[in-house]
DNA sequence: TTATTTATGTTTACACTGTCAACATAATAG
DNA sequence: CTATTATGTTGACAGTGTAAACATAAATAA
């Protein structure tokens, strides 16, 4: 695929991991377009034939990102078809394992700067939220047809439960509160007590 | 207190408040120290009077921010003093309320770039974190104390409290979930409901 | 095949950024 | 009053995002 010559033959592909390399390792102040363009050795205006702006390499970045955890919280809802409450746990513990493993992927794809986006870029945006969102629901959706719950109360409790989710994990990730040892053990007593099993 | 002289009279509180006003019209990347000092009518490099660096600033105005945070969180402390079941609620919908009218304010703050700071601004930021968590924790075990929860449980029920407050507040703030109309409402009936009242 | 269009990359240029060094002025201490 | 210190300004520099003009390879039409 690649190649010497004047062509690179995948860069927008490049540019994309590069782009995420760097952003891991320095974070957002080391992502920049020159730089990337360098670790593909490319010109620094060369990026600017894939993405109209550094913002919308970004926003690529971020795509590709929320792509893999979602397939990685889709291996999960795959494994434990069979068994709607043990994948709630499941899926929350992965769900948080995924955000403290890479809490730079997150730090960017989720929270920053979803405030300069355009309309559309910030629509999809929140898509790619709603998505992981959404997988959860529908888990949860499952669990709440296994027992029994009073319907009018889904919503609220599907948020109740994502909101414990999501807030372990950030505040995991970000290290409000401490992760050594095994977090995921807490996470998943924690789980167990309030998800009712 | 301001002068038209050449000495600004109290520049520092300007660049902060200045550099909070420009964070939360434009978010990060209108967030510029000549910019700042161009606000505060003030040449681009007085603000090296004041701080060392723009990430000096930028901590400085966090520290700003969360101070503010915390002030209002205590306003509920001591506003409910007496009855602590209540003040868990009216806490966590403070918290949720800041979060959701300052979504900016705790963008930067809380998430920006924890991992580009030194180690002793890491220690400063983890604080702050802690702080509006020891708030909470304190509360927590008041309530606790008033009703019959097993001792060893305390530290789990905490963090599960809070991780739902604080996973509300985000997904609230970053529209992960719709907050249109009384969002307060909503908070109000998930805590009611999970924090066992 | 050859010729032309399109996709992809390079060079150059510009305004803007963070920050340093040298200088200027005001406030304060002796 | 004078010297020191705190605070501000000017000018410079390397690094940034991005537009314009140019170059080359690849794809397509003839």
């Amino acid at each position: 695929m690649k190649s010497d010559t004047y062509h690179h033959g995948d860069l927008r592909e490049s540019l994309i991991k590069m782009g995420l390399k760097l952003f891991n390792e320095g974070g957002a102040e080391n992502f920049t377009i020159r730089k990337v363009a360098a670790l593909c050795n490319v010109s620094h205006t060369a990026p600017y034939r894939h993405f109209k702006s550094k913002e919308e390499l970004f926003n690529a970045i971020s795509e590709y990102v929320f792509t893999k955890f979602q397939n990685s919280l889709n291996e999960i809802v795959e494994m434990y078809k069979t068994d709607p409450s043990e994948r709630i746990v499941e899926l929350g513990k992965k769900y948080v394992w995924f955000m403290v493993e890479n809490p730079d992927y997150l730090k960017f794809a989720f929270l920053t700067k979803s405030e300069s986006v355009t309309v559309m870029e910030e629509e999809k945006l929140k898509n790619v939220g709603y998505g992981t969102f959404n997988i959860f629901e529908n888990c949860a959706l499952d669990f709440f047809k296994s027992i029994n719950v009073k319907e009018e109360d889904y919503v609220q409790d599907i948020i109740a439960m994502w909101s414990m989710v999501h807030g372990l994990a950030t505040m995991l990730a970000y290290k409000t509160i401490s992760n050594e040892g095994d977090y995921l053990e807490l996470v998943e007593k924690i789980l167990r007590k309030n998800l009712n099993f």
